[in-house]
DNA sequence: TCATCTGTCTAGCGGTGCTAGCATCTGGAG
DNA sequence: CTCCAGATGCTAGCACCGCTAGACAGATGA
């Protein structure tokens, strides 16, 4: 009885071991470093141990984004204000931004890598529906009568591409500011 | 002489045959069917070869991308109408997420895989350059006071995260034209 | 004709994700 | 207390990856 609860407590441990660690040396050293036989070295296991928690390298991706996707949403809804539209948007936009910037593999993993999270779906995971709701939460309320579905996609893209365009290099760091300035200022404006 | 010279154009050959033998592979299988092994074989040559062309699989992709920024840039300048602004932006945007849906993975190689290309420095490749430039032209004619580069940047950021995550089933297919309609409407808002 | 030199190949290195099959250890029955 | 059965984690190995050393053949020039 009390020897098979320990069992499964200690394969729950394990179980948050493995992404913990999985996503701990993902940020200090890329996904590149995150091998099979790394990852098992480092919570001292030996491999096979890892396939009888996850179905594969994907699936502890995956479990890494599901952990981010919580995150998210905790401080989305945190910087969700209520005072002048645009100043609270820019606040949910600074927060997205810098959730992305202080956790860039977490965010990769979220956002580029892991393609098997069932996204719009019905069987979608309830922490990836909550992120997208309190990105929705903070965006619908200056809507001002455009769709506010629509009107969070586009805006959670465009942040997105910043994101990564400027992370690969592909946009100059020198403008940061002026492109989210400039972002805020067109989304916020209604005709 | 005449030796030489027919040599070095039947290196030249085999180069474009590396490159373009890489793209068709990619956009038909994924590039995770493009092995150097693979590559080796669908030429006819043995897998060295590739390394007296290019330096690593790296290189290869990057000469695909190489490619198609080419074709993006022709393509980009075709559409950039001198109409109203609205619509001249619009033909630009669809121009762009036109090409992006007809070569995915020649897009993947440009924007999101290859990491050794240097974008914004002097050693920038024309190619990459001229491709900028293109949309730049296409979008300055309606900055209207705000900043050219800037809001090419902002424009470009945004079409390229409804690209993205569109692809990765983040944003679901049925919304895309309200998207790109909200957003060229926010963008051409000049308050 | 022969030496050299260029070009290409075979074979192999160390790595990857993943798995079959064998030990070992534990818990419960007699 | 003993012994068996089942769960658990290991070693070893598969097929694949990017990449390279060294052997080999054919063309080139003296």
């Amino acid at each position: 009885m009390s020897t098979q609860q320990r069992r499964e407590r200690e394969r729950a441990q394990r179980h948050d071991l493995i992404v913990k660690t999985a996503r701990k040396l993902a940020e200090s050293e890329g996904w590149d470093a995150v091998t099979t036989r790394r990852l098992a070295d480092e919570i001292e296991y030996s491999q096979p141990v890892l396939y009888s928690h996850f179905a594969g390298k994907d699936a502890i991706v995956a479990a890494v984004a599901l952990e981010g996707f919580t995150e998210l949403a905790v401080r989305l809804r945190a910087a969700t204000g209520t005072g002048e539209p645009r100043a609270a948007l820019e606040g949910l936009a600074r927060a997205y931004m810098t959730f992305a910037e202080e956790n860039p593999a977490l965010y990769d993993a979220m956002f580029t890598m892991a393609v098997d999270l069932p996204f719009g779906q019905d069987d979608t995971p309830e922490p990836l529906r909550d992120g997208f709701q309190a990105l929705l939460a903070g965006v619908a309320q200056f809507a001002d009568g455009r769709d506010p579905a629509i009107l969070t996609e586009v805006a959670w893209s465009a942040l997105h591409g910043l994101i990564v365009l400027s992370r690969g290099g592909r946009l100059p760091a020198s403008g940061r500011e002026a492109r989210l300035t400039l972002l805020l200022d067109q989304l916020s404006a209604t005709r």
